[in-house]
RNA sequence: GCUUCCAUAGCUCAGCCGGUAGAGCACUUCCAUGGUAAGGAAGGGGUCAGCGGUUCAAGUCCGCUUGGAAGCUCCA
């Protein structure tokens, strides 16, 4: 009988081996370095442990803590040695375990404790999870039946573990992972043992909902992240304090830009630094919908509920809108701006040859939030859409879509995000019929096939009235934001009975494109402050250059290059207070004002500016004209600063 | 909404085991006329988020309210 076995590597070698040789052997016929840091390997594509043994051929692969999945194993292990940690500390049987999976650059596990664990409890914990480390325990798996497991863990008094068995199939086997003092369902593969776990630290702490359902049991979640190097655990930690001192909270209070007060909770007051922003944005968009054939609009901010009962936004949406009751009727604040756009389509006959209609609104909008959901700028109560209905004809859906994305791909352009694209279609509980539905999705595609436009599909996530685009753009830190949106919809025409006379002189139904390029303004004011680091290119900048003199004797020069300046469109400041140039420099810097025109005895004499860009050290000196002709262009141009 | 944590001067924060409030920055005034990231001095500024309780005594301990932060789909 031959007990040999042929396996094929990942580079396409193959190798004959004893029947039954584990991985850890194959590896270790490979390269020592190999053996030493292989944590867990892959068998004909499953993930499976370092011990496995292999009877037959196969596809093997070894991982290392270099592959993302080799890390992932090493995360899944430090959540186990963290349940370990905290059983060690509350005792056993004080402890009842819910799930401890592999996130994004960590891991966490839910856990019911008897005492209830806090922020300084961690350092403790990550102490003893270094002990268990150091221990550097064996980790050994073995298969139990079902029964045998929920009667095992039954009797370890870990009813969410048993109640998670339950979902499994009965004639799955259930790996037990040990540890030692330790034991946890897992589907695994973990490390050979505890020892491999390198640079690891718990983060937080949360309550989480026993599988994520608010009607169920609230337990406590302890994060963490792990790294394979110390290196990278530190980069991570670095990035944390990055994205934090980006945070837009943070820099929207530093820089006045706006502010939050009790007397609104989650609705944003703009200090006149943002609103300069925000007019800014809101201008640059109107101008670009103008040149695209979009009219503005404005609707009214409350209109009464009978509408939002028509318009169905009262059956899916009530519990986040608001109400008021005037003269005996009741009226609810907009929390969508379709309805008005609705009823403005429906002021006059429309011919086919009126379509597309675009009516565009700076719609602001009111949404009652969870007061647990709100987050600065990013989620708020009432924010202000840059909405868009467009009418069409069937016809016309393909060419306006592929408008609407030229549209966001070049505002897009001006901030230097970048994008990715997803295409959502039918939803479980949705409307209409299938044939308007295959058509729209066929015709989304379409459009995005024809602009060479790389999308992934999300089957099932469009809106319950129509298949949509989203967008989501990359900022500066990596993070990924969803912004603008295009939605058809078959549903409000119909409610609203919108029609539009065809070249028969008959009456027929339009189609309704749902677009928004920034979403919220509010909202991407935020992502756009931690994008930038609050250091806003030229046109954004609520003031784009302070005029420093160097004594109070340069003060009627600063007034006159003031004056021009501001002719000149340019919203510039003169810092003539009585202090030293060092001090009026620093809070300048600190200001994140784009530039700085110093102005001393030389520079008055040859009617010059000496100016310094923020960010850089070195200073030049230019004649006024010149100065002028630059920040004017850096403007027009809407350049990106790179600081 | 729920769980945990937090709220002290305009801002950032200190304040031990309960004994009657502190710093830096900012602000005001004065001195200094200063050339590329903080010149010096003096001064004003607090219902310690709000309400209630325990106590001889509460910023501190306990409740409630308000506001804020993190998290609450990632299935052994």
């Amino acid at each position: 009988m031959n007990n040999k076995v042929k396996i094929i590597l990942p580079d396409g070698k193959e190798k004959c081996i004893e029947k039954g040789t584990s991985l850890r052997k194959i590896a270790e016929q490979i390269s020592m370095s190999l053996a030493k840091n292989a944590v867990a390997g892959k068998v004909n594509g499953k993930l499976v442990d370092i011990s496995c043994a292999v009877s037959e051929e196969s596809h093997i692969e070894l991982l290392t803590l270099d592959s993302e999945e080799g890390l992932n194993v090493m995360r899944h292990t430090a959540a186990h040695i963290l349940a370990q940690a905290v059983e060690r500390l509350y005792g056993k049987g004080n402890v009842q375990f819910g799930i401890g999976p592999v996130i994004e650059h960590g891991f966490y596990y839910d856990m019911k404790c008897q005492v209830s664990i806090n922020q300084s409890d961690l350092v403790k914990i990550e102490k003893e999870m270094q002990n268990i480390i150091q221990e550097n325990i064996p980790i050994r798996s073995y298969e139990l039946s079902l029964e045998e497991a929920q009667a095992y863990f039954k009797k370890k008094k870990q009813p969410y573990k048993v109640e998670l068995l339950e979902s499994i199939p009965a004639n799955e086997a259930i790996t037990i992972y040990e540890q030692r003092d330790f034991s946890d369902s897992c589907r695994g593969p973990h490390l050979p043992s505890t020892g491999y776990v390198k640079a690891f630290h718990l983060t937080k702490l949360a309550g989480a909902y026993w599988r994520g359902d608010s009607n169920n049991e609230m337990l406590q979640r302890i994060y963490g992240i792990a790294f394979a190097r110390k290196k990278d655990l530190d980069a991570h930690l670095h990035f944390l304090e990055e994205a934090e001192k980006r945070d837009h909270r943070k820099l929207g209070k530093q820089l006045e830009l706006f502010m939050f007060s009790e007397e609104a909770p989650g609705m944003p007051f703009y200090l006149p630094n943002g609103q300069i922003i925000r007019q800014e944005l809101e201008q640059f968009s109107r101008e670009a919908q103008l040149k695209a054939g979009y009219q503005e609009v404005r609707t009214p901010l409350l209109m009464n509920q009978q509408l939002w009962e028509e318009s169905g936004h009262w059956d899916h949406y009530h519990e986040n809108m608001y109400f008021s009751e005037v003269d005996h009727t009741n009226f609810a604040l907009k929390p969508m701006n379709c309805p008005g756009h609705m009823l403005m389509y429906k002021q006059k006959l429309r011919s086919y040859r009126d379509l597309p209609i675009r009516l565009a609104e700076f719609g602001q909008v009111h949404r009652h939030e969870y007061s647990g959901a709100l987050n600065g700028l990013l989620r708020v109560r009432t924010f202000c859409q840059d909405d868009a209905h467009i009418f069409v004809r069937e016809d016309q859906i393909e060419a306006e879509m592929e408008k609407a994305i030229h549209l966001i791909d070049e505002v897009y352009g001006v901030f230097g995000f970048s994008y990715t694209v997803e295409l959502s279609t039918r939803p479980e509980n949705s409307m209409g019929e299938d044939a308007a539905w295959q058509m729209s999705e066929q015709a989304l595609a379409n459009v995005l096939e024809r602009i060479d436009l790389p999308y992934q599909v999300n089957e099932g996530d469009g809106a319950f009235y129509g298949p949509k685009i989203d967008f989501h753009i990359k900022d500066a830190l990596g993070r990924s934001h969803q912004c603008a949106t295009l939605q058809l919809d078959f549903q409000m025409p119909e409610k609203f009975d919108l029609t539009y006379v065809n070249a028969d002189n008959e009456k027929q139904r339009p189609v309704v494109i749902h677009r928004a390029i920034y979403g919220s303004i509010d909202r991407f004011f935020g992502i756009l402050i931690e994008h930038f680091a609050g250091a806003f290119p030229l046109w954004l900048a609520p003031v784009q250059a302070v005029i420093l003199p160097v004594s109070s004797v340069h003060q009627p020069y600063a007034a006159q290059l003031k004056d021009t300046f501001k002719a000149a469109g340019i919203r510039i400041e003169a810092d003539c207070r009585e202090e030293k140039l060092g001090l009026k420099l620093r809070e300048a810097q600190m200001k994140k004002i784009p530039y700085i025109f110093v102005i001393g005895n030389e520079e008055e004499e040859k009617q010059t500016i000496n100016v310094r860009k923020y960010g850089e050290k070195q200073s030049q000196s230019l004649s006024i004209m010149e100065v002028q002709k630059i920040l004017q262009k850096e403007i027009a141009e809407k350049a990106i600063r790179h600081v």
